[in-house]
DNA sequence: TTAGGGTTAG
């Protein structure tokens, strides 16, 4: 029969395969709905789409650009195998719906659909929480799978995820036949994510090879047990250095609030090696430790290098820019965002209306806030809380109403936005109210926040006994320094000794060093011309070597930020000029 | 298998 083939066919079908070999190709490099639903129809119209190849190449394309696209095309095949069940299991595994990963999974053990195999198992494992992954597990052993590395490497991994299932994890680990570098890897990064940092390091050492993911696992543990010495030595001594490497190191000491070492990482990354995730990470580490010059300085760098932030720089950058009033920057910011298009999600948004407030510019913030389609709560508490803030306190109770006509629900923050905007308003019984209505409506309990707001709003008003009245009616909360000192303060305004005592004696046991109580209460005594009493409380704030404190504050000019203290206005100005 | 993740509340 052979012989019978004519001579031209296997031209012929080289033909088709180059243009077979074009089409994959193509689906391939396509990185855009758009595109991929051009050639989708593209397929159809040739009938290519009954090619299984092209199917489940468009499928995969899909996947990873639009998953709910990828599902229509899958829901549309009559007779999907489990190539295309493996595609859509693997894409949900990653989303926040891995629920849906685990009904089609459901899908597959049904008689007449496609068996799950090996390339299955790994994607299911990852959606599972443990009480499903047992089950899970029970299921290889009918598919012939309970031997395989890949399978195995995702069940040590589910069970070390679940914290309390290392042993079952352990247990895999013995029983497998074969072992490869990923088993050792991630039974090290299990224990010692789970603070068992001897068992890692000894893995470790029994480990009959190791990569670079090996060490940086354990550099990794180190630092997640505090153990910065461990970490450092191990980071000195590994013949192989990645990003993720350095990533890991400059994280470590940035999550321990070691800024200096880890700028000193950072700034020593080989050239070229420094990632946008580099710079996230001593960008955050700088905003959490408030040194927003820094994050500044470092996005500067960043651009200099012509890496392009992210979203998650833009919104460290923006509260960067909030807390030095930096608007120029901020604005930069934003012309950014619409430049490149950036989508506006709740948490940029929530950044971008809080830096034009904080910088002084309201009219923009609300101009952000106007134009937000999908107004998330956290983007009407930064308009509500900073309107409040600036003594618009009105105006955040009418933003209030309208929040309450939307399907928004106000939450904890909303409610201590009002109290903010009451307290700095000193709109008293409008306080008293929104206290009350937030656990009475809205089945919100207030806490030592909402206390303190409203201990404040009191205090201003000068109802001091009623202020201590509700302290003493929640006395399992921890009242802030902040509150105890609204007391203090405002006792020490109306000359209240008795008052100023109580508040004072809470006050000190929190922060004894904190110069302001000190002060309150010696001018509180010479007020009452208790003069033993106020030259008491000077003398053991000078035997605790204190100083009263200057304020500080800053300016922008020209894109420079400016700091400068009480008292030291002439050189600053001098400076600015 | 290994690094990271944000906003609003003084």
């Amino acid at each position: 029969m052979s012989s019978t083939v004519p001579c031209a066919a296997p031209a012929f079908s080289d033909q088709r395969r180059s243009r077979s070999h074009q089409w994959l190709l193509l689906l391939e490099l396509c990185c855009e709905t758009k595109e991929l639903s051009q050639l989708h129809s593209t397929l159809v119209k040739l009938s290519l789409i009954r090619n299984p190849h092209f199917s489940a190449r468009l499928s995969l394309s899909l996947s990873t650009i639009d998953l709910s696209y990828a599902r229509q095309l899958f829901d549309q095949n009559p007779d999907p195998n489990a190539f295309a069940y493996n595609i859509l299991i693997k894409a949900y595994s990653k989303t926040h719906r891995p629920i849906e990963a685990l009904t089609l999974f459901s899908h597959m053990l049904d008689e007449d659909s496609p068996k799950p195999n090996k390339m299955t198992f790994p994607f299911v494992l990852k959606s599972c929480s443990v009480e499903t992954g047992r089950q899970v597990h029970a299921a290889l052993f009918k598919y012939g799978l309970e031997t395989d590395v890949y399978v195995n490497n995702a069940l040590i991994s589910m069970y070390m995820k679940a914290g309390s299932c290392f042993r079952n994890a352990m247990k895999v680990f013995d029983r497998m036949p074969q072992r490869d570098v990923v088993t050792w890897n991630t039974v090290i990064a299990g224990l010692a994510s789970l603070g068992l940092v001897k068992e890692a390091r000894d893995m470790f050492d029994a480990m009959p090879e190791r990569n670079v993911a090996s060490w940086n696992c354990l550099i990794d543990g180190y630092f997640k047990q505090g153990l910065i010495e461990l970490a450092r030595e191990l980071f000195d001594r590994a013949p192989v250095k990645d990003v993720i490497t350095w990533n890991t190191m400059v994280n470590g000491y940035a999550s321990l609030d070691r800024m200096e070492e880890g700028r000193d990482l950072f700034d020593r990354m080989p050239m070229g090696l420094k990632d946008l995730t580099s710079f996230n990470l001593v960008i955050d580490g700088y905003s959490r430790n408030e040194g927003f010059e820094k994050v500044l300085e470092i996005f500067h760098e960043m651009r200099g290098l012509e890496i392009c932030p992210d979203r998650f720089t833009l919104v460290s950058v923006l509260s960067a820019c909030s807390n030095l009033s930096a608007l120029e920057q901020g604005k930069w910011v934003h012309l950014y965002v619409k430049r490149l298009n950036i989508k506006l999600d709740a948490v940029l948004t929530t950044a971008l209306i809080d830096m034009y407030a904080k910088c002084g510019n309201m009219e923009r913030a609300l101009d952000v806030f106007v134009h937000t389609e999908k107004k998330d709560i956290s983007v009407w508490n930064s308009v509500i809380s900073n309107l409040g803030l600036h003594g618009y306190g009105k105006e955040a109770l009418e933003f209030f109403f309208q929040l309450l006509e939307t399907d928004v629900c106000p939450d904890e923050i909303t409610f201590l936005s009002i109290l903010t905007a009451c307290r700095h308003s000193g709109l008293v019984e409008e306080g008293r109210m929104y206290f009350d209505l937030m656990s009475r409506k809205y089945d919100i309990t207030p806490k030592a926040k909402h206390y303190g707001c409203m201990v404040d709003i009191l205090c201003r008003a000068g109802l001091l006994d009623e202020a201590k009245a509700l302290i003493e009616a929640h006395s399992g909360e921890e009242f802030s320094v902040a509150t105890w000192g609204a007391l203090l303060d405002a006792a020490s305004r109306l000359g209240n000794v008795e008052m100023g005592e109580y508040a004072a004696k809470p006050l000190l046991e929190l922060d004894p060093k904190d110069t302001r109580c000190y002060v309150a209460l010696s001018n509180l005594y010479s007020r009452g011309k208790e003069w033993d009493e106020s030259a008491e409380v000077r003398k053991q704030m000078r035997r605790r070597g204190m100083e009263k404190l200057p304020g500080c504050s800053s300016i922008e000019v020209n894109g420079v930020v400016h700091e400068f203290q009480v008292g030291s206005a002439f050189n600053t100005l001098d400076e600015i000029v």
